[in-house]
DNA sequence: AAGCCGGGGTT
DNA sequence: AACCCAGGCTT
């Protein structure tokens, strides 16, 4: 058990930089330019841990609306914890990674009955949580409690590489280990909450990471990169895998005036959204993929249907796949009992029910053609 | 460590 | 078209 050393020491501040007088103009700029958002009118902890969750990879200004309505119909840890989650995914519908959203409503139960509602202020504690990593325990810790604790997200990220020249790549999760240990190193006394914010808001308006603001910034003599001029060369950052291609055959069954729709498997992409039914298939002319997607019909719903018309294409990109759907339009002809997670709906309906973008895109088509 | 998990704004 | 966004979970 040896082999392992404490890297925790090899993570020093550059002894020419201020932490004293970094942390005091930080928070002095922060205090004059911050935000006006709907998450900093008071430090309800529930009202910020829903803001983090849904902050995670998702800008401000999409979250502005979302966060209002969610507030509203889910105000308490208990209302949330109480709804239905059919109705909690139809709040987060367009918001994307909706594994969030589940998550947030199972370990808003796990609050209510383990920790009677109040969300717990202890760094072991608020880990445990579902869909609390690093980053949001530490940012509802510091931002809701006071805890000293870092809130290390990509603009931290960014704004540390650049402040104190770090060459690591910030793609590797090692470097966001060693920016939370610079950064626990230069938390002010009693205003964790601030600064952490302080930092992120940086990033967002100042320290943006194509071309950053160095004239207006606050901290623009504390900067190294800057110094050295090479503020635009960081963070240094390896490159993602670039989507990769799905070839799907989507049905739009009309059945007098109801279509076809189907739920997603509880786990995995998209998880517990409804759709059109859609089969994947590498056939390349139109005989055969309309073939392939009747049987999938029989076989998947069993239901007959024949094809009428092509009525639209659909792509949509996701971060590590690229939806290339061709959409048909049927007519049904016969069939026995659906299974449980599919259903006939009117267009009325549909809208009640969380659909991913990429089929959204075909409910507009229908309406306007209609 | 690498892959999976959405959708949209910026440049 | 490429990059990035107040990341976390699974393998």
């Amino acid at each position: 058990m040896a082999g392992k050393q404490k890297k925790a020491l090899t993570y020093t501040l550059p002894e020419e930089f201020h932490v004293f007088g970094f942390s005091r103009d930080l928070l002095a700029w922060y205090d004059g330019q911050k935000r006006d958002l709907p998450w900093r009118i008071n430090r309800d902890p529930y009202r910020i841990w829903v803001s983090e969750i849904m902050l995670q990879q998702t800008r401000v200004e999409t979250v502005k609306p979302y966060y209002q309505n969610f507030m509203e119909k889910f105000p308490t840890v208990e209302a949330l914890a109480d709804a239905p989650e059919e109705e909690v995914l139809k709040a987060w519908e367009g918001l994307g990674y909706y594994s969030r959203a589940r998550n947030l409503q199972s370990a808003a139960r796990e609050v209510k009955t383990r920790y009677g509602g109040v969300v717990p202020d202890k760094p072991d504690e608020i880990a445990t949580l579902k869909g609390i990593g690093p980053y949001t325990a530490g940012a509802i810790l510091s931002i809701a409690y006071e805890k000293p604790e870092p809130a290390v997200d990509g603009n931290v990220m960014r704004v540390f590489s650049r402040l104190l020249l770090m060459t690591d790549d910030i793609a590797k999760p090692a470097t966001r280990i060693k920016v939370e240990h610079l950064v626990r190193q230069v938390i002010p006394e009693g205003r964790a909450g601030d600064f952490n914010q302080a930092l992120m808001e940086l990033g967002a308006l100042v320290c943006v990471p194509r071309t950053p603001q160095c004239l207006t910034c606050p901290v623009f003599d504390y900067c190294l990169a800057r110094r050295e001029g090479v503020q635009e060369e960081l963070p240094v950052k390896g490159k993602a895998k670039p989507p990769r291609p799905v070839n799907l055959q989507v049905a739009v069954v009309r059945r007098g005036d109801r279509v076809l729709m189907n739920r997603r498997p509880e786990q995995g992409l998209l998880a517990g959204m409804w759709q059109f039914p859609m089969v994947e298939t590498d056939a390349d002319t139109p005989s055969v993929k309309q073939q392939t997607l009747l049987d999938g019909l029989s076989s998947r719903f069993g239901q007959d249907a024949e094809v009428l018309e092509p009525l639209m294409e659909v792509q949509h990109t996701f971060s590590h796949l690229h939806w290339n759907m061709e959409v048909w339009l049927c007519d049904w002809i016969d069939g026995g009992e659906l299974p449980s997670d599919a259903r006939f709906v009117t267009l009325e309906e549909i809208s009640s029910l969380a659909l991913p973008v990429a089929h959204q895109k075909i409910v507009e088509k229908l309406k306007s053609d209609r």
